[in-house]
DNA sequence: CAAGGACTATCTATCAACAGATAGTCATAG
DNA sequence: CTATGACTATCTGTTGATAGATAGTCCTTG
């Protein structure tokens, strides 16, 4: 890929993480990168292709990551909540999936695919890393409102707030697993276990 | 409030709920209304002044319905989650503030402002109503993250597993504090009630 | 009671800015 | 020589917003 195109891609990402399909235009694109607006389409004919193609891109290095983070520590449930933290503290704050997401209904088709590519992605990962679909769904649904949260009351800490308890049951969970310690806590991992 | 201004009011409402800020022009509005665009300028001088406005009797409505349905259902757990659940079922499936508060970077100032008030009034009722600030806004952010997930996804029947375990968990506290019936549950309410 | 003025709500017409997209041109590198 | 990647120029459509005209309503005042 050229470097023209990544840089294209890095534009509209930045742009799509704060307003999402209609938040950024070839123009804004093209002033960024440093090029003229009919240049950006000659590699993104189209804006639908450009927001594909960022989604997609976000999509893979998101389950690179994931995968890489998995090495280091086997537990799904913090390291995804470690990786989107990681997204609510960068500096644009938002995940691109997640603002399209929220406002998919006025998607073009192939966005609209991908976004529900990435989400799909991210319940199918947790659910082969051992969750249940309904536990994994819990999990993603409170760090993706935590992202929302924090965006909207433009407060970083707002995430680790909401994602404090899911953390700790977590804990308690595989505290459990890993070395019972009597009735009390294998109650509560029965519960975080059986979805 | 003329039936104008509630009709442009609902319009844009509809429109926001599927696109965001940036997802509606007063031509559409005009149109849906059966009016003008020059008369929606007229009624509300500016997008941001229309926005803000929706964004406001949302926040609004949001807070009564809480209210009523607390005298009904004194859990506040099942009322939020119920509430939203009521929002991911219907014709439009999203929350408008919801999808405002995922592209918040790029709004207008008394819209981000109004969007950011109505995450604040919720998360200050959850508190009011007896929970943890760090329970309040984990509840907050699953129930939001649930609707995303259940919209990009396509799938309303997504809102259901996503908040299930929190309906669950909460059962299970709510018997134990009205209940006891030994240590086994008791250490659950106390994980519960802690936050 | 009637005349005058102010207010409300809608309209027509128009503007400048900006959008996405296309056609055709030009330079350069393999 | 040709394929690539960028350019210039331009089209068509839409946008938010404003100005000004018009008609209806309502209150006040003589």
């Amino acid at each position: 890929m050229s470097d023209v195109k990544t840089a294209i891609m890095d534009a509209a990402e930045r742009r799509m993480q704060q307003g999402g399909f209609g938040g950024f235009s070839f123009r804004e694109i093209a002033t960024d990168v440093g090029i003229k607006s009919s240049s950006v389409h000659y590699h993104f004919p189209t804006q639908e292709d450009l927001a594909a193609a960022v989604i997609r891109r976000w999509a893979e290095y998101t389950s690179e990551l994931i995968d890489k983070e998995l090495e280091k520590d086997p537990d799904p449930v913090r390291v995804w909540t470690k990786a989107f933290r990681g997204t609510a503290f960068s500096e644009a704050h938002m995940c691109p999936c997640t603002v399209l997401g929220a406002a998919s209904q006025d998607l073009p088709e192939q966005v609209a695919k991908e976004v529900k590519g990435f989400f799909k992605m991210c319940q199918d990962k947790l659910v082969a890393e051992g969750l249940s679909p309904s536990k994994a769904a819990e999990v993603l649904s409170t760090i993706t409102g935590a992202l929302v949260l924090a965006n909207a009351l433009g407060d970083t800490a707002e995430y680790d707030r909401a994602t404090r308890n899911l953390l700790r049951q977590n804990a308690a969970a595989l505290a459990d697993r890993h070395g019972p310690r009597g009735p009390r806590t294998k109650r509560l991992a029965k519960v975080a276990a059986r979805d």
